[in-house]
DNA sequence: TTCGTTAATAATAACCATTCCTGAAAAAAG
DNA sequence: CTTTTTTCAGGAATGGTTATTATTAACGAA
């Protein structure tokens, strides 16, 4: 059985015009093994455990394509590194401004909001997204 | 006639600790000069006309202070750098991916659904900023 | 298939926004 | 005024990301 994910990922790579190499296959599988954010980097070393050869420049490379076909979703919070999450379900990520843990959010219904953006600028919105901080429950005992 | 942002301004340095030094507010009046959402780099250069040997690190440094104190906010969008914006009226800007150009939208609540987040998850929310990018009016003319 | 063309990769160097470090200066506290 | 603490200027260092270049792989046409 062919997975929807891998059909959304065909069909996507089609489109584009770009092609479909073990590289990026690689770094999209390392994306859905990591079940959390991970940055470039730490895609980089996921990578390299399968295919060692694979340079930093590529997975960069790769995770850029991957976002402007819309396979992943980068994360910008407001500290670096950049991190990566696969474009799958709305959802929104919280991330903890002391440890860096990552939880989802769920029944906050995000896109009637963001459609009505588009009614009140002469933009066009391409891209919509929200960026949440906070303290998560551990770091709260700790303080 | 003293001004709101004035007496604002005077109240967070008071409460925080830190000292109102010149460097400080002349990157706050930069800010308030400079309509747009500009960069470290820029608010450095606008700063150094009026004291010239004002550093760029003094600069970054002030800018953390003023976030940190809630005097401004910065803005992260995908790319860098990281721009700063008075903190006044809320509102949303949403930047031009292909220009660059901000603009503010308004009229959007945001906050009703920004207290909806805390509802759902066991984090403390301290920062939930929307991100927007776009194409302005002009560059939609040109492509 | 084979040739020619284009796209993608590996390796590494370069870039640049930001942070860090040091001694000097200024401000606050006593 | 003296001591203590904070802030600053200048510059070096850091680190995530991008650019460069030669090589390799994928694609298309004959």
């Amino acid at each position: 059985m062919v997975s929807m994910l891998e059909r959304d990922m065909r069909e996507k790579f089609r489109r584009s015009g770009y092609t479909l190499t073990s590289q990026r296959r690689a770094v999209l599988d390392a994306l859905r093994d990591c079940k959390g954010h991970p940055s470039a980097e730490e895609v980089y070393l996921a990578v390299k455990k399968r295919n060692p050869r694979v340079a930093l420049g590529t997975v960069y490379q790769a995770l850029s394509v991957l976002e402007e076909i819309g396979l992943i979703e980068a994360k910008h919070w407001s500290e670096t590194p950049v991190r990566y999450d696969l474009n799958t379900e709305p959802h929104h990520d919280i991330r903890c401004a002391k440890c860096g843990a990552v939880a989802e959010i769920p029944g906050v219904e995000f896109e009637d909001f963001a459609s009505r953006l588009q009614e009140n600028t002469p933009y066009e919105v391409t891209n919509a997204s929200l960026v949440i901080e906070g303290v998560c429950p551990a770091c709260r005992l700790e303080s």
